[in-house]
Formats: C-alpha cells, sequence, structure tokens
DNA sequence: AGATTGAGCTCGCCA
DNA sequence: TGGCGAGGTCAATCT
C-alpha cells in the first residue's frame, strides 16, 4: 500500500484511515479534505456543524482546521497535542488530539472523506552546512559587489578591543562598514557581537552588515532596532563559485 | 477540463495555472504541495528557501504557507489580499499576494507542483434557516427536558420592564430560569438582552440560559464572564420533531 | 475608517 | 520548566 498516494474517493474508511495514520506516523504532513463536525473543548470550546472542510495534521501532533476565508483556522491544536487516528464503527474516521498543561481537546469526525495527501516537509531547521566561515570571508573579499556596489575591503579580521571584526571595509561614500559574517542561521548572539563591533568603532559611525544564510525572530528584531544590515548569504553560493 | 479534480503529477505549469486560477476564481479554496521560494516583504520580511511545503489559498483571497511543525503558519497574508495566480516562463507558477494599509506582498514561487486540491467550503456564515423563533418556543415547552432534567416552563413571554422573557421556568431546585431563544447564530446583542431580563428580574437571583445553534466569539465571551449558560439547538431539530 | 482590545492567543527567549 | 512579552500578531468591536 503506498500511502504516499493519499486517500481517493474510492477508499473506504478502513483503508483511509490506515493511508493517514502511516503517513501521520511516518512523521509526514497529512491534508484532509472532507465532510466532518469539530469539537473543541478545554480553555474554550467551539462547535462546528457538519461541513466540507480542510484539515492539516502535522508530524508534531500539531492540528489545523481551516475556515473558509481567515487567515486564521476555525479550530486548532498546538504542536505538543498528542494526535490520534482511528475508525469509528467502519464509516468515520476519528482524529483527536489532545493536550495536557493546559488541557484542551480537539475531536475531528469524518462521515465522507474527499481526498488526502501527504508529503514530507522540508525542515527548515537542520541546514547540514559544509565549510566553514573562513570560505565566505575570502568570497567576500574576492566578491565585495555581493556586499553592495562599490564597496571596498580594508581589512580582514581588524582587531578591536571587543574582538576581531570579520570584514572591514567602506561604502561608495567613504562611510566605514563592519560586516559581520555567520554560516548558519544568525541568532540574537550575532547581532550582539555586531553591537560590540559597533561600540568599539563608534568613533567611525560606520554602519553594520550582518552577513548569514537566515536570522531568528530575535535577531531580526534588534537588527531593526539598531539600525544595522542584513545581506542573505547561503554558504551553498560561496561553494558553488568555488 | 475539470478544475475540481485538483492538479497531479502530470500537468505541466500552463495547465496547474488555469486548474488554479479557475479555481480560486469559482470561488474554491486551493491547496497546493510543491517546492517553492517564498519572499515576505512589508512591516517586516521573512524569505524561504526552496522547500516542499503546503500552500493554501482562499476565497477571500488569504493564504497560508504551512509550517512544516508550529501550528502558525511560516508566512501568510490576511483575506483583505488581492492574490494573484500566473505563470512565469512556462516553468514556474507564481502565487503574488498583496495588501495596502498596512503595504504587505507575499510572492511564492512554485519550481514544481505536486498536487493541488479544490473545494466549495461551507459557508458558516449562510446558514439558511427555516420556520421562525417560535417553533423553537413551542419546541421546548414541549419538550422541557431539553432545557435539562425536572426543568418545568412556568411562562411563555414573560413581561418584564425591559421586555418579555422568551421561556421562564425554574429547575430541579426551584431556582429560576430566564431562557432566552435564538434561532439563528447568537450574537453579542443577544447576550446583551438576556442580561437585560437578568437584571429585571434580579431579585429571584435567577440562572441564564442562552438557546441558540451557536454563538460568536464575543457572545461567548460576555456570556462566561456573566456566568449564564448556553444550549446548542439547532432549528432543524425542532423541525424534526414536528 | 481608524483606534482599541482580546485571544483556547502562539511562540520564542530568558531565568 | 515556568514566566514574560512580542507579534507582519489577526479579527472584532468601538468611536
Amino acid at each position: 500500500m503506498d500511502y504516499k498516494k493519499g486517500v481517493n474517493e474510492e477508499d473506504n474508511m478502513v483503508e483511509a484511515s490506515n493511508k493517514i495514520l502511516n503517513a501521520h506516523l511516518s512523521g509526514d504532513v497529512v491534508i484532509i479534505v472532507g465532510d466532518c463536525t469539530v469539537s473543541y473543548e478545554g480553555r474554550g470550546w467551539k462547535y462546528l456543524d457538519e461541513g466540507k472542510r480542510s484539515t492539516i495534521i502535522k508530524p508534531s501532533g500539531a492540528v489545523v482546521v481551516n475556515s473558509p476565508n481567515s487567515v486564521q483556522p476555525e479550530n486548532w491544536q498546538p504542536g505538543d497535542a498528542e494526535t490520534k487516528v482511528e475508525v469509528d464503527g467502519e464509516d468515520e474516521l476519528l482524529i483527536s488530539s489532545e493536550r495536557q498543561n493546559p488541557y484542551d481537546s480537539l475531536l475531528i469526525r469524518f462521515t465522507n472523506i474527499n481526498k488526502s495527501l501527504h508529503y514530507t516537509p522540508s525542515n527548515d531547521e537542520e541546514e547540514s552546512v559544509e565549510g566553514d566561515e573562513n570560505e565566505m570571508h575570502e568570497y567576500i573579499i574576492d566578491n565585495p559587489e555581493r556586499i553592495e556596489d562599490d564597496f571596498t575591503v580594508l581589512e580582514h579580521e581588524k582587531e578591536t578591543k571587543f574582538g576581531d571584526i570579520d570584514i572591514f571595509g567602506r561604502d561608495t561614500n567613504n562611510k566605514s562598514v563592519i560586516v559581520e559574517v555567520k554560516r548558519r542561521k544568525a541568532s540574537l548572539d550575532a547581532v550582539s557581537q555586531l553591537d560590540r563591533y559597533m561600540e568599539a568603532l563608534e568613533d567611525l559611525k560606520p554602519r553594520g552588515i550582518l552577513v548569514a544564510p537566515s536570522i531568528t525572530e530575535s535577531g531580526k528584531k534588534l537588527l531593526s532596532n539598531k539600525n544595522y544590515e542584513f545581506i542573505r548569504m547561503k554558504p551553498t553560493e560561496v561553494m558553488e563559485k568555488d
């Protein structure tokens, strides 16, 4: 049985349940479209009458029952919920999802399933990164225009009292530029590090630029707070050019 | 062309785009699973590298790019956005969604579509209701146990200085009960109405019960705030028993 | 229409 | 692990 293919109109509820359960257990995202009623009870309560809806079950156990128009779901369960798939009486499919602390319970009862769809999501967390940060330094030194037009590299690993600046240069207006490079997702720490270099050279009133493949939300916040800039650069870009 | 069937692996991008566009224009919810990059710019910014994701386009123009584990989306656009579907160079599908005030722009670029799924959602708003509220009154008078065991109806449309109470009765403990009946979704107004009757008869320290097929979130809030009760009753239940 | 406020907030960060 | 505050908050209700 190829559960990756998802449920189609010909499947009965037992077959549908098996496909969906297997997909969920294998770590796939499962999307179900069909006629269902939905009951939520816990901190609050909300019941939905029978109707055609799409429901998403994520590998973490998070469940989303989509509302027809709003971006927000009609009913849902966060990722710390325990979600089960079972058949009730051979003609109804039950998705039950419970979590404790706070206690919330969601029950979706499908009387008819039009279709389901299973897929393995790309996990944005595990970016398997090859090579080291120095390769990215060299890449920027060789391709300064990747920072911006007329950017000039003045110094590599320029010393300050707070540590070494990855790349120090100047822009087209002769303004000093401090470039901090991270080869993986930049965290709050990375921005703080940049901030310390900015403080060390505050007499120059330099621009601060963080270069990384991505950045955490907290890092982004501090970045915009301090009016520093962000340039997206992936280690793969560096490797391709090598 | 039957766009209801959704996109499958055999469709090329032009065919896929047509199916998806037609489904969206016809007011269907569209779910797309495939490899895509996502760019958001506006009040903030967030970019997602190429990866397999599911995206939902709702009739209102709301767009949701699902995150792999969290209940919250990776990227999104609220329902007041203008969402367009187009083909870029015959091998990429673009979903662009913009809104003003505040300005936000979301661009999803699909390089590969595994599948799409279209369906007409049940609109929870338009509950075409037959009959009138009085039928529900009569039903409750004939079936007082539907309120609760040993509930006794004392008066129909009991007058107060603030208007007539739909149903006035007492419970098994001889406590007075005010029942307000709505034949469609109860709003804040319905709860306020119940509240006024409670005030009119405050000497009796009565219980307040709202009977309706459903209730708005704001109504629910006031209800629990005031410690009133809610009983779900649909007009169809009344009609079936007739 | 703009401002305000609540949410089953959710979620990330910090102690 | 519990709390604390922010969010592209969103969405509903007010003024």
